[in-house]
DNA sequence: GCGGCTATGTCTGCCACCGCACAGAACGAT
DNA sequence: ATCGTTCTGTGCGGTGGCAGACATAGCCGC
């Protein structure tokens, strides 16, 4: 019930002693996502939490109409919804479903329950939550100083992680909004990957074709965000 | 204990119940921090957590030598050591005291203790975790889209609410490391404001003279950030 | 009051990216 | 097959902010 036909998980739910999990269970929910799906909106209420099994989501800032920004992206290491493990009912941020696939819901009311009398839950979410400041820090600092390319770089590897897969769909319209770039930015960016032969698309279908040269291609901050996130899940505490 | 000299106090301190107050209080000890002290470095472990009174401790996360940006601010509305409240003992970002003042403190273990039966304290630390990820996620956005100048107003105002004063030292430099940007920008920035007669400054010592003048030179990060906080401050929980 | 240090002011070239405009190319619907 | 739509490629002018180099001006210690 983790896992799902290809026999992929969700780290979170995965790490939990069997006996916590069972208890879970019942009030899981498998439901398949898909591409452009909004599944939170700033300032309205939080229905339902996700874990991601195969599928992306990204949450984005808007600053205005046509700028937005991603901040974050929640794949099977993690869980969408986080407000609500501060006690808070309302999204921030919108959050986009970006890679198509499963994942396993629960209602707000239902996992407020759950979230209260299961400890292993709450500290593997708390870890995860420190995993996702990290990597909204590093993107902020990323964004801010690093150029399209190595962004777009960092940007396919991360998504590639999370999907599990070396093709997704994606237009550079949709790329643009998460770089918080121009279109036509992203397209000069994708074809000179594309002359290197790094990577192939058209119409919408993206695929990596030589991930040593796209990693060297992105900036550090794809190897930092990842050393967090496998730092967090690595271990019991960091707290002596 | 809660207050300094001047009647100023921490919000997340003050809204404890009088009780629980008065168990925390014989852990708490008052320190004085001096501007360019450095908290915590990424990756050290966190000795003390921090409650600004009067004092302002920036976060910041470093691409390189050269190069930071500032993606939080934590004053007398919050504490500095978050990662502690997600059970991680060790800090991901860099915290400099950028406005020298007062502040209680607490040792990693007594705080530990006292976080775990202190729900009063919990609560409201949680929902500031929320605000705090809030102004991460604004700040990434506004340092990726808007200009110098807007940038640089936003960031006086969020200081001066969070020194409680219209006049701090604070050197181009410094700025520029805060706002991610080369310290000739922030000159140009800040002698356009000047020219305007928006704030004066000599060195390192600035002051602010028309704050509605410099509200409307800011870009609307400012108010959005500002009312994030005044949203998990002012109620009792956002869950419904 | 001199020399050194730190803070600020200004200039020159440069470049990544923006905004806009438009052309081609692939796909879907009828 | 044809048309409209969506996606991608590419050009052009403009500009904010970069890098680096200096010049000036307060402040400090001796």
């Amino acid at each position: 019930m983790t896992t799902n036909s290809k026999g992929l998980k969700n780290t979170v739910l995965a790490s939990l002693p069997r006996k916590e999990f069972a208890r879970l269970q019942t009030a899981l929910e498998p439901v398949s996502l898909k591409f452009g799906q909004v599944l939170y909106e700033p300032g309205k209420a939080i229905r339902h939490v996700y874990f991601p099994i195969d599928c992306l989501i990204s949450l984005l800032t808007a600053v205005d109409k046509r700028r937005s920004l991603e901040v974050g992206m929640v794949g099977n290491e993690g869980m969408a919804g986080m407000p609500f493990i501060l006690g808070m009912g309302v999204s921030g941020v919108r959050a986009l479903v970006q890679g198509g696939g499963e994942a396993l819901r629960m209602s707000a009311a239902n996992f407020r329950i759950e979230f209260d009398r299961n400890p292993a839950l709450k500290e593997a979410l708390y870890r995860y939550m420190y995993g996702l400041m990290t990597q909204i820090s590093q993107t902020a600092a990323c964004n801010r100083f690093h150029e399209a390319e190595p962004r777009l770089a960092r940007w396919l590897l991360m998504t590639r992680d999370r999907v599990m897969s070396d093709e997704f769909p994606l237009t550079h319209e949709f790329l643009a909004h998460m770089l918080g770039m121009r279109r036509e930015g992203v397209t000069e960016a994708a074809s000179g990957f594309k002359r290197r032969k790094l990577i192939s698309y058209q119409r919408g279908e993206i695929q990596i074709l030589n991930l040593k040269g796209l990693k060297a291609a992105s900036c550090s901050c794809y190897q930092i965000v990842e050393a967090a996130f496998m730092r967090v899940q690595g271990q019991i505490s960091a707290v002596g």
